[in-house]
DNA sequence: TCATTAAAGTTAT
DNA sequence: ATAACTTTAATGA
């Protein structure tokens, strides 16, 4: 979801700051803002007790982070971190719901931003679920490389680290890198110094 | 086959 | 400088 910077601040939306590695929420915590990225990263992760990092979801500029919840009684099931120094705009849940219903655009706008929600989830679900690690990374790299419109083969930048691609897909990060080896030699990927073009 | 562990090199802050 | 990320190699389920 995007909406507009002054429709929220007019609306009673404040800019808050983040550094890297600060919670904007926490998994378990009651659900009483919509935020919106004006500036950085944030992923949406989950620890399981061994320590290692499960990550639903990267969002950056212009995206909104667990907008969702504002429409059901539930605690956060994810935490979400700043990935990089953030600035996040926030309105209390009662004013973005109100906002709503004075703004039918908002509303229906609303609505195509859930069903794209569902979509995304249904993709990474697809993706933990297949088995074979370079099937995860490619069906990972087309839906990132969805939203953009150049289509052509090596075009795309793949904009996350080996070490979130991992945590996206489930694998360990030794066997990303291995298997992202092996798609460059089969020609499915590029990579440049360290960079991976897909 | 992939996870795990360890160790070392590289990049970012 | 220090932490985070990347890479390689050995070992085990």
């Amino acid at each position: 979801m995007n909406i507009d910077e002054q429709i929220l601040k007019s609306s009673g939306g404040k800019v808050k700051d983040y550094n890297a590695g600060d919670f904007i929420f926490t998994e378990g915590s009651l659900p009483n803002y919509y935020y919106q990225i004006i500036e950085g990263e944030v992923k949406l992760n989950n620890l399981t007790e061994d320590g290692k990092e499960s990550i639903q979801n990267i969002a950056a500029k212009g995206q909104s982070i667990g907008e969702f919840l504002l429409f059901i009684n539930k605690k956060y099931p994810a935490n979400a971190v700043a990935i990089s120094p953030c600035k996040i705009l926030r309105i209390s849940k009662i004013k973005f719901l109100k906002m709503l219903e004075d703004n039918a655009d908002l509303k229906a706008n609303m609505i195509k931003n859930l069903a794209d929600s569902l979509f995304s989830k249904f993709v990474m679900r697809q993706i933990i679920s297949i088995k074979n690690p370079a099937t995860k990374l490619k069906v990972l790299m087309d839906y990132l490389k969805s939203s953009q419109s150049e289509t052509a083969a090596f075009s795309f930048q793949i904009p996350l680290t080996r070490q979130q691609m991992a945590s996206l897909t489930g694998l360990r990060v030794e066997t990303t890198i291995r298997t992202l080896k092996i798609m460059e030699k089969e020609n499915i990927v590029k990579i440049k110094n360290r960079k991976i073009f897909y």
